[in-house]
DNA sequence: CCGTATCCATGGGGATACTG
DNA sequence: CAGTATCCCCATGGATACGG
């Protein structure tokens, strides 16, 4: 449904596989960069830093860093990132109120090829 | 934003390169697969028909073939294939209704990082 | 702790040729 | 016309190790 709006939100970091799971963990409040790792337990640091980096650019969280040993990095929503998760959510419920009709239509269509 | 919601949308072919496209092109009325090929320049056959296949299995789009020789066969929006295509349409609204923001944000980042 | 640097595996999808 | 069949590229992102 939504890479292809790649193509319309063109440049927007947005339909890659990371964006609303990290948008998700930030929901309720600030993470460091470690503990948004322990959620996203698959992800790597560097594909982690690089989502970060790109989401950050586009002005989707903030990154706060805290000077001293040993370093401390927060990450935030910024408005416009938390209303691109709240939008996310209506695109979920989308899904959720149609997934049915969607499975009923693969069920269909596998009974039909299978015979 | 939305290829993520591969994994909350789970089974629905969504989220890849050329459902939103196809439904587009099929916004305005049947299509033949000759047809689809046009505005989808850049799509080979393959790609097309693995798209196709998919998309009807969701119950997105509905193939139609007109037995004789030469083959004819017609593709066209189900009711929840047209849903998806509306609703991706507000997907876009959103989008474009953000951009500038993002764009801006982009701007101010880029300066303060080459600074 | 918060990353960078390297290397590598995977699969989506493109190019091309062919068939019923 | 409407696809199949092959081959292949390469970007995303995973694994691992190391650095400030």
């Amino acid at each position: 449904m939504f890479r292809d709006c790649k193509d319309v939100v063109g440049p927007v970091r947005v339909g890659d596989k990371w964006t609303c799971r990290i948008l998700r963990c930030l929901r309720d409040g600030d993470r460091r960069f470690s503990e948004l790792r322990v959620p996203l337990s698959a992800i790597t640091p560097k594909v982690l830093t690089e989502s970060l980096r790109a989401m950050e650019r586009d002005g989707l969280v903030r990154r706060t860093a805290h000077p001293g040993v040993p370093p401390k990095v927060v990450y935030s929503l910024t408005d416009l990132g938390r209303r691109l998760l709240e939008f996310m959510d209506t695109i979920c419920d989308w899904t959720v109120t149609n997934l049915p009709e969607i499975l009923e239509a693969r069920r269909a269509y596998d009974e039909r090829v299978s015979v």
